[in-house]
DNA sequence: GAGGTTAATTATAATGGTTATAAACAAAGA
DNA sequence: TCTTTGTTTATAACCATTATAATTAACCTC
C-alpha cells in the first residue's frame, strides 16, 4: 500500500476525530486544501483502512456509512433529535470476540443505541426546540 | 389502517417466518398469488408495521434492508459463509431499554454478530466447499 | 537521479435499493 | 348506493456507493 498524499490527508483528518463523518463528509473538508481530491479516492481509502482494520464502519443510519478511527470495540448511540453519533465506551461482556453462540463461531459484532442525547434532553426540559438537528456535540 | 388483500397477504407471509426476507423476496413470493401487486406497496406495508412496532428492521447487512415479524428484542447473526440471517435469543441485560447510559435516554438498540454459522462449520470440517451462498437454514 | 513497473488518482458513468408521485381504485361508514 | 378517504399501482426520481478506463504518481532498481 503505497503512501499517498491524498491518504495521509485523510488519515490526519481522522485522527482523533469523533464525528464518525461520511465519506462526504470527509471529501467536503480536504476538497479546499487538495482541488483535486476526488471521492472516489475518499471511499477507496476508508475501504482500504477498514478492510486492515484500522477504522471501522458506523451503519447506525438508514443511508449513509460513517466511519470512525477508533478500532476498539464500544457501541454507538444515534441521537434521533440532533442526529449526532456518540461514542460510548460500554460493551457488554457476551460480546467479546471471537466466541461461541449455539455452535456459531461469531468473530464480529456491532452494537447500535437510539434516543434522546443528554444535551438535547436539557434542551428540552428548558422549553428550546425539538429538533436541533444543527446543534452536533463539541 | 385499511385491512386489504395486499397485507393480509404480507402479514400471513410473514407470520412465523424466521428467513428474514426483503421487500423484494416478499413481493417475487407473493406476485405469483396477486399479478397486480406492486412492489411499493409492500414496501407501504413494511413501513407501516415497523412504525407501529409490529415487525423489526434488521440492517445487518450493508445495502439492503431485511424485515423479521418477532417484535421481541433479539439479536441477528450474519453468516459470512453462507449469507444466512439467523436469530439468536442472547440479549445482553445492559440493553435492557429505556435506560440511561451517561446522561443519554436510550430508547432502542440493534445487536448484530457476524462470523461463521454451525452449518458451514460443520461442512468446512468435512472439506465441503467454502462458500455455499445457497445452504439457507431450514 | 533516470527509467520502468505497478498501483493510485481522477472524472464520470453505472448500479440498485429505496422513495416520491400522481392517477386509478377500493375499503369503510353514512 | 354514495362519498370520503386512504391504498394500490406503475413509473420516475433519488442518491450513496461502486465500477470503469485513462492519467498520474509512488517506489524500486540500476
Amino acid at each position: 500500500m503505497k503512501v499517498t498524499p491524498q491518504r495521509l490527508a485523510i488519515l490526519q483528518f481522522l485522527e482523533g476525530n469523533t464525528s464518525h463523518p461520511t465519506a462526504e463528509d470527509i471529501y467536503r473538508e480536504l476538497k479546499p486544501q487538495f482541488p483535486s481530491l476526488s471521492l472516489a479516492t475518499v471511499y477507496n481509502t476508508l475501504e482500504a483502512l477498514a478492510g486492515g482494520g484500522e477504522l471501522q464502519e458506523v451503519r447506525i443510519t438508514s443511508n449513509r456509512r460513517h466511519f470512525d478511527p477508533n478500532p476498539v470495540p464500544h457501541c454507538h448511540f444515534l441521537c434521533q433529535n440532533c442526529d449526532a453519533i456518540y461514542d460510548l465506551e460500554m460493551w457488554p461482556e457476551e460480546l467479546r470476540v471471537p466466541c461461541e453462540i449455539d455452535g456459531n463461531l461469531i468473530l464480529n459484532s456491532t452494537l447500535y443505541l437510539y434516543g434522546t442525547c443528554s444535551r438535547c434532553r436539557a434542551n428540552q426540559g428548558n422549553g428550546g426546540g425539538d429538533n436541533d438537528k444543527e446543534n452536533e456535540p463539541g
